[in-house]
DNA sequence: CACTATGTTGGTTG
DNA sequence: TCAACCAACATAGT
């Protein structure tokens, strides 16, 4: 489900809903999403704690615990959070259950049990593998440019997919890489190494422009992703992606698709010309 | 029914 | 080190 803005976006919702929260008891029902710790520590450290802030790196959501550990958790492709107020039926794929005092409640539902979830000292919390690799994230203050070409001119492989490597710049995935190259008319088939840094600039400064309006926008709902129970509405405002066969709205030539490393790049063959 | 697709990313292979 | 490929899994669409 999520790209940087829909990750925001839960954050923002989740935020409203469960800080400082006393959490009274945890019951999971799949194991797998639990990576560095087994079911009992996690519920040792958890219990009787409260979440005081949450926030993110990249795609990964930070919950962080007044006790100075942090609930790291990535929602992959299906991952969700919703939270109760009154106890409502379980839906499919409730796998993670946090309760919270007056039966209010913290579900974590995922699908396709891609997800992941990590616990670490809040302190050490940059220490953590998954974390440390990351690349900062377009909308970060300290961000980068010439850091950001600097890993990308020398490589033999697509604009397109070098937008979704975290560990060269993260939050983005393959909804906004493909938005971003269309907004500024780059081909995503061009080769990294074939990009100058004029043009890196440019895709940074769309990168910031569109993941803001898309926070704005609650995030993309194409396929399934939610928060609670309510949808983005950026897909509104797409330009490319899903958009196979149909006419491009600034030449009305017809929208391509085509498979870059297993993901569907969209693109105007007009308006995004190979160089 | 068989096959393909899907907002992700890690591990394996050459 | 780099790039290609496949795996994890459920569900919807053709």
């Amino acid at each position: 489900m999520p790209e940087l803005p829909e990750v925001q976006t839960v954050i923002n919702y989740l935020s409203s809903k469960i800080l400082k929260k006393e959490i009274e008891d945890i019951k999971i029902s799949n194991n797998k999403f639990l990576k560095n710790i087994n079911e009992d520590f996690l519920k040792n450290i958890v219990i009787n704690s409260r979440i005081i802030k949450i926030d993110r790196k990249g795609k990964y959501i930070l919950f962080h615990l007044d006790n100075d550990y942090t609930i790291v958790s990535h929602l992959r492709m299906e991952g969700k959070y919703r939270f109760e107020e009154k106890e409502q039926e379980f839906k499919k794929h409730d796998y993670i259950i946090f309760y919270f005092k007056n039966n209010s409640r913290l579900i974590y539902n995922d699908s396709r049990q891609f997800g992941t979830i990590h616990l670490t000292k809040t302190s050490e919390l940059n220490n953590l593998k998954e974390l440390k690799k990351l690349a900062l994230d377009p909308l970060d203050e300290k961000f980068n440019i010439e850091h950001f070409f600097q890993k990308i001119k020398n490589k033999n492989i697509t604009i397109k997919t070098l937008l979704l490597d975290q560990t060269i710049i993260s939050g983005i995935g393959n909804i906004y890489a493909n938005e971003i190259l269309f907004d500024v008319k780059v081909n995503p088939w061009i080769k990294g190494k074939e990009i100058d840094f004029e043009t890196s600039k440019k895709i940074i400064d769309s990168a910031k422009k569109i993941l803001k309006i898309a926070i704005k926008n609650n995030g993309t709902t194409i396929h399934s992703y939610e928060f609670g129970s309510s949808k983005g509405s950026f897909q509104n405002f797409l330009k490319v992606q899903s958009r196979e066969k149909l006419k491009c709205f600034q030449c009305n030539e017809i929208i391509k698709r085509e498979k870059d490393h297993g993901r569907s790049s969209f693109w105007c063959p007009n308006c995004q010309k190979i160089i």
